[in-house]
DNA sequence: TAGTGGTCTAGACCACACT
DNA sequence: GTGTGGTCTAGACCACTAT
């Protein structure tokens, strides 16, 4: 008998061969289902899913059409940096350069969205991967939001550890770029003045209160993120 | 009456609210049923649902799990350079700067898994928003795979969009790093040599065949990638 | 108004994996 | 062996929207 994936997939087929060209109509579910000999609800499964991956839109009454032009969406995973320096075989070590409750910059206070002044935590550390440096950490954590970073010393836990610990689901915010190291992240990572980092910018919250903004400096020559982008449902090929 | 929505949402903030932590049992699909006054089924898709999403892991007889650590994906829109500029307001223009039938380098050999001095052609060109440049492409496209592209100057239209009509759906590979410009891409983003640049490494496959491997250079005071990650099916607060 | 997808149900049977 | 999730069905009714 038929399953709901192999419709998914036969469907897809039809579709990346162009047997469903871009932008037109798809056979109705009752037909489809009458076609492969199953409900509809098997059909409505199948096609279902293939909407959710963004490949066919459906509206009620007009029909299921198939999506004209395919922007590319890559899933990238953001590196946990225990876990990310432990896969490569090397030795995680973390170290703890500064922590201060102290005046929010104004740079603060605007990703923080609190007044500027207001006290809130500022940390400064650095892992190592092996001997080697991997990422200088710089972030800012709103005491209002996690009044319990107070009591945390942070030096044998690592902020970021700690607080997917404590808030586990907060939304985010990541930004990533490249930039010249400034002259602090070019002696902690052991490069040249204006050489090139990445950058990993990331801000998360829950419930309208943002928690943490930190800012994860990587050197450029060591550094990159990869991601792996396959038509799901397909039998195309992947390697 | 419930919908699987109404639940997927309950399911999701009695997650979100640790009411059910994480790394234990959440009570059965009858059970919710029964709590919900539904069917069995209405259950089973707010779930599966949400185990598609990652929270939970189901499985037979063992029942279904809230996943311990929120490893944390981003979704990254890779953007279409045409539109992103677009976007932003300004004039769209692109320049061909070199296509030529040449034989692979050993690197482009390599990342189009075709033999070194195989010829294929190699496409220079640049993007510019208004009067800026924005974007600098370095491209190989495997001409076994794409015989098409001899018959093509890509003067009018860029090779990007031809390829993407030509070869609609296939796999693909992104890399983002941060580098320190060459000298041909830093006359042509208008950078000093050795400034930091933003690069995105794109290689497209489909049905084993390598289809095109390109470099996308941006200046990277000038670009950055922005992504937000919200927690589906949740009443969190997203601002 | 009519045609399409969206969803629910009650029951059934199956696949899997823990015991 | 047995309890869990995985899936299918036939029918039903609803929600939306193109015409």
């Amino acid at each position: 008998m038929r399953t709901y994936k192999d419709i998914r997939q036969i469907v897809m087929e039809r579709i990346t061969s162009n047997e469903w060209p871009m932008g037109e109509l798809i056979p109705n579910e009752q037909v489809l289902a009458e076609e492969f000999g199953v409900a509809r609800a098997t059909v409505n499964r199948a096609i279902q899913e293939i909407a959710d991956a963004g490949f066919v839109e459906r509206r009620r009454k007009a029909g299921t059409r198939v999506v004209p032009r395919r922007s590319r969406d890559a899933i990238v995973q953001i590196p946990v940096v225990r876990e990310q320096i432990e896969n490569m075989g090397e030795n995680y070590r973390f170290a703890l350069i500064a922590r201060h409750i102290v005046p929010a910059t104004k740079a603060a206070a605007r990703e923080l969205s609190i007044s500027t002044g207001t006290k809130a935590m500022r940390i400064v550390c650095q892992h190592f991967a092996g001997n080697d440096p991997w990422q200088f950490e710089e972030r800012w954590i709103n005491l209002a939001a996690v009044p319990a970073a107070r009591e945390q010393d942070f030096t044998s836990v690592g902020p970021n550890e700690w607080l997917v610990r404590e808030v586990p689901y907060s939304n985010a915010e990541h930004t990533f770029r490249a930039a010249a190291a400034s002259e602090q992240q070019s002696q902690h990572l052991g490069l040249g003045a204006g050489d090139p980092v990445f950058v990993i910018e990331r801000k998360t919250w829950r419930r309208g209160k943002t928690i943490t903004w930190v800012q994860l400096t990587h050197p450029g020559d060591r550094f990159s993120m990869i991601t792996r982008d396959d038509i799901p449902y397909s039998d195309v090929a992947s390697v």
